[in-house]
DNA sequence: TGGATGTGCAACTACAGAGTTGCACATCGT
DNA sequence: ACGATGTGCAACTCTGTAGTTGCACATCCA
């Protein structure tokens, strides 16, 4: 496996690991409609405290779907595309990788069925 | 929320948990490369035992990432790309529409800006 | 300067789920 | 019929993590 491989499913793992929580993609969604939020008032609209939003928000910052950039005492949060597209990008390419196997070995147990006979 | 939509979280919400565990991954790697394959066999090929195995499995069949039937004694897994399809369609649509609002804050914060001139 | 607001850090609880083992039951081949 | 193989069910352990609270520190503003 190259380096690069590598890297690309670790990051796909970060991605999907950050939105298996309903709790995140809330926040994303939060995000996505404000354009820009601080973990204070993204809590106000959820049913959680600040803490626990600060946490949802590093994680999904590792897996790279948000950044933050501080101004005076407030941390602003922002949602990212890139990564979600990147992930979006990997699962396409991986049904259309099923598809083929399965059209593959459909096709090769038609040929054996027509051997038979 | 439509009916219809909310049913679309829930299919998504499965399958993104589904995905999230690096395990349930390997196992339908091996299922997307063996075409077909039972609990048992899958567990020969992983560090966890059988139980974990099907375990795993029923996760995914609740995703619609694998279908099973049985044969004879035997119950036999595939993988089933239509509920990663669909997966992949939701995250593009998603960033999309991330894009899309990204772009108008900028359009808005510049035509402030301007006018504030 | 001092109160108000926002963030950071740490310790703690609680629950979900990944994994295990043991055993019962069903099915296949000889 | 009987041993071998495959599956199903149940109980259990254990770690990760979502969530909490409390307090200290930084920044704004009047």
């Amino acid at each position: 496996m190259t380096d690069e491989s590598r890297d690309a499913v670790e990051a796909v793992d970060s991605v999907l690991v950050a939105l298996s929580d309903p709790t995140r993609r809330q926040l994303l969604d939060l995000l996505a409609v404000q354009g820009e939020a601080t973990a204070t008032t993204l809590a106000e609209r959820l049913p959680v405290s600040r803490q626990a939003v600060v946490k949802h928000l590093a994680v999904l910052d590792t897996a790279g779907l948000v950044s933050s950039s501080r101004i005076g005492r407030e941390v602003r949060y922002t949602v990212r595309p890139a990564a979600l597209d990147a992930t979006a990008r990997w699962m396409t390419a991986l049904a259309a990788s099923w598809d083929r196997r399965l059209a593959n070995i459909r096709r090769a147990a038609e040929a054996a069925e027509r051997d038979s006979h």
